[in-house]
DNA sequence: ATGAAAGCGCTAACAT
DNA sequence: ATGTTAGCGCTTTCAT
């Protein structure tokens, strides 16, 4: 490794007039500035950012949390992220927490340890204690986590309305929400959704029948299993809400056991991933915005790395996609 | 920030005697370890990663260059990556080629300035002089970079070959296959599955037809349109070989259009992510095996970090997954 | 067994 | 305009 001492001594000068040419930073005469960059290009030197780091106390990295890429709305969510902190100079480290080994805890540990300058969390695995603690630059997709750690968040409760009118305007009359167990209960600000839709049917005298799942099982055969279950539970529901990766085993089960969708049963994903769009039938979707989720948590969490003041909460908008599984 | 001089100050030791005792390195007394593990207990003290970097020269993070997660097999790819590196200390980073915005050698310069310690790239984007200028550590997912850049990827060749007797086993009279464009002919390694096939079908007197692609396309919008077109151009092809979203789009496209799956036109998919078996009726594929070839990728790269012999070439198995869109 | 000091590569304050 | 020097926080000789 050549490092700026090399380039110094092989351009005759010294070692703050290398730097301040190579940065651009305080004067250097223009001749200088030629021979300085030459050797510098000769010697092939790059700076070395572990120096920099060091002295700056920061990383440039941001990491970001999620149970799993395998899922699409994570996936499509950190692809996002990662576009708009690159846009601002920020490189993206990403942690799945879904893996046995590790946890939650080893990850915000990098943030004590300034291997990361801040986290975007969109896990839903931990005690909100641990992030309590930290008084590092936090902010929280669709979870809350307490004072201090702003929420960023889809707009549920429009959401559920939105749901709720097309399942009404198809003519369900018994509804089947799947969403994550009440354990959590208040945590998770998709839980909104749930409740919006489930007044709102009930208001229209439609039933709403809400089935608890694990909130914190990502794996498909887990939700193969459910989607199962749960038409065989309960075969008279005619209308199923449940999140995009859910929605599409109970399409596949439904067609597996000839219901008819949209005719006998209709079926709305909450979340709208590109890859939900890419069913047969194509599935209706409330959609989040994803790119609008992803950019409000990276300018959210740039002004708390500056220490701007953030608001505590902001909701994003969802909109409708039309699909064939409920017209 | 509290620091390990401020542990040893409060312990009332050498800062010396502090690292030794927190890193269980060297002698130090019981009874002083337990003074200065108090100490740290206390002031919350967490070692900078950022300053032991800088001595030792690594970061500990690894990098994953994708063309973009919203594609499931990077997706998953990347997840899988992201386990291994776990397990063997490292953090990940990702970076999507796809953006606008960026090149390639950006990323590429993380590498020079140490900000990661390898690179696994799984790209299509880039000419290789870039990649063969730099020594360190540095290994391929199906496109070969040249010497010194390990190359992992399927057994495409065999890939190729089972995707064809499922053709002829269906029937299939004329194969349409759609692969990147021969623009990179011969760099992409999956390019030696369209080959085998095609090479197995003519042998079998049935029509093999190459459709090329712009092989550095990721949008949905331009998976539809492929599909759409070359629906359009060849009515009457009875077989569609491409990898998953592609697939995907081609199921959707051909149901729209009500030809009968797997009846009048059978579909393969070559990748098998978990997200292509979702769809409705559940897609025929050829699997590339994601956690073997991200364990290949991880371990090639850290015998390469460790300047172990690495093989300059490995090859994953594939294999058939039986599904509704060619029986 | 413990502490003082050097140094990883860089930047910035302070001379000159 | 340029050079000298002091750290950033840590680990690791090398004395003691």
């Amino acid at each position: 490794m050549t490092n700026i001492k090399d380039v110094a001594r092989r351009a005759g000068v010294g070692i703050a007039t290398a730097s301040r040419a190579l940065n651009g930073s305080g004067y250097v005469a223009p001749e200088t500035k030629r021979k300085i960059e030459e050797a510098a290009r000769q010697l092939n030197y790059t700076p070395s950012v572990l120096a920099r780091n060091l002295l700056r106390n920061r990383s440039g990295i941001i990491a970001v949390m999620v149970p799993t890429l395998a899922n699409p709305f994570f996936a499509e969510f950190t692809q996002a992220v990662e576009r708009f902190l690159l846009e601002q100079g920020y490189k993206t480290l990403v942690c799945c927490t879904v893996h046995p080994a590790n946890s939650e805890q080893d990850y915000l540990d990098m943030l004590e340890s300034n291997l990361v300058d801040g986290i975007i969390t969109a896990t839903h695995s931990f005690n909100d204690a641990a992030y309590q603690k930290s008084c590092k630059p936090i902010v929280s997709l669709d979870r809350s986590l307490g004072d201090g750690i702003p929420l960023i968040s889809s707009d549920h409760c429009r959401g559920g309305l939105l749901a709720a009118e097309h399942f009404a305007a198809a003519g369900c009359k018994k509804v089947l929400q799947i969403c994550g167990s009440d354990v959590q209960n208040g945590h998770l600000a998709v839980e909104e959704a749930h409740l919006s839709c489930r007044e709102a049917l009930l208001a229209e005298g439609i039933a709403s029948l809400i089935c608890f799942t694990d909130w914190n099982r990502w794996d498909f055969e887990y939700y193969r299993q459910t989607a199962q279950r749960s038409l065989d539970a309960h075969p008279d529901a005619d209308g199923i809400l449940a999140s995009d990766c859910l929605a599409m085993h109970f399409l596949r089960e439904a067609l597996q056991r000839s219901r008819k969708v949209p005719e006998e049963i209709r079926l709305i994903a909450y979340d709208g991933t590109d890859t939900a769009r890419l069913s047969s039938p194509v599935l209706s979707c409330i959609t989040q915005d994803i790119p609008v989720l992803a950019k409000s948590a990276v300018s959210a969490l740039l002004s708390r790395i500056q220490n701007l003041p953030v608001p505590e909460f902001s909701a994003c908008p969802v909109s409708w996609l039309p699909g064939a599984t409920c017209p």
